[in-house]
DNA sequence: ACCATATCAATTGTGTGCAATTGAATTGCG
DNA sequence: CGCAATTCAATTGCACACAATTGATATGGT
């Protein structure tokens, strides 16, 4: 009644992707979306021991990144950048504020946003943030132009999945 | 002193990745691993209102993928295939047994391991997942097999960076 | 000026992820 | 056999993500 059916961990031969075998289609290892899924948290496990030293998270070193392009922007434009709403972000810059690296402040033009400016020890980070890369691009063991074509399609790729139709938007 | 400069939201031209210019590593748009991880969360938002009617969250739906592949398998073995751990898996599972999709019990060969078996409704839920893949092919607008490319490229990077010395592994 | 609508950040509640610890069960070595 | 080391799932605590709601502020049409 339970079928136990072998092969709890063999990976099946992937290279034809079905045929008519739509039971197939189901198979994780074929399935694009795990293959981001993990390769997305794989990064991010890669990140964290870097990131520790300056006190930061990955979603919160991202944060910075936008901020070291520019400060002075809203918590609605760095959403929009992040692709992340106020309820990820909102607390995410509260613990970068109690951390000193930013200031939030409501813009007085428009009581409704808050501006977010980096103060001198957030801006002072960057110099530590620089060596990060380097050290990434090492963990990939990729050349260049391979990390440049694959960051391509990845944002390709999350171009079209959030336009598609079903997406609430 | 606030270096409020301008281009908040402009995208660079990321054809040529630094040359010298160190700075231009950190740029949000320049970087792998924002482009996995904005991808990531978008398949996932995707992947939402198509699980829905199936009750599943996207973590979850990965759990059953690995148990129609063959149940009867340990919490342990399901975290090597999924790559979490029980502190992710453990409630998860208790929602999917509270859900009635599947049982969890403790291996009476060896107590430590407890085993995870479907029920005959978590059996059947299969049949209306079958659907899902399609949908997914088709937001992605990619060809099928540059979707199988970019799945093993993903593969190749996730293995390589859970390998790199610093993980604690 | 008035008020319905829209925008914005904050809040609430649910569900991951993961480091670190715990406690039970097993293994391995002498 | 005896016991230290290991394995395993569960637990705890913290930090995301995001849907949904809230409350304050601004905008637009009349």
């Amino acid at each position: 009644m339970s079928q136990r059916t072998a092969a709890p961990a063999s990976t099946p031969p992937a290279t034809h992707a079905g045929g008519g075998d739509v039971t197939q289609w189901l198979a994780l290892d074929h399935q694009l979306c795990f293959a981001l899924y993990s390769a997305s948290l794989a990064m991010t496990k890669v990140y964290k021991p870097l990131l520790a030293p300056l006190g930061l998270t990955y979603p919160q070193y991202l944060v910075m990144l936008v901020l070291w392009e520019g400060d002075g922007v809203t918590v609605s434009q760095l959403g929009e950048r992040l692709r992340l709403d106020s309820g990820t972000l909102t607390p995410l810059l509260k613990r970068l504020e109690s951390q000193g690296l930013l200031h939030r402040l409501r813009d007085s033009a428009d009581e409704r946003r808050v501006l977010l400016q980096l103060t001198a020890t957030g801006r002072a980070l960057h110099a530590q943030a620089v060596a990060v890369p380097q050290t990434i691009a090492c963990a990939t063991a990729c050349e260049l132009t391979e990390l440049q074509q694959l960051t391509q399609q990845l944002r390709t790729l999350r171009d079209r999945l959030s336009e598609f139709p079903q997406q609430a938007a």
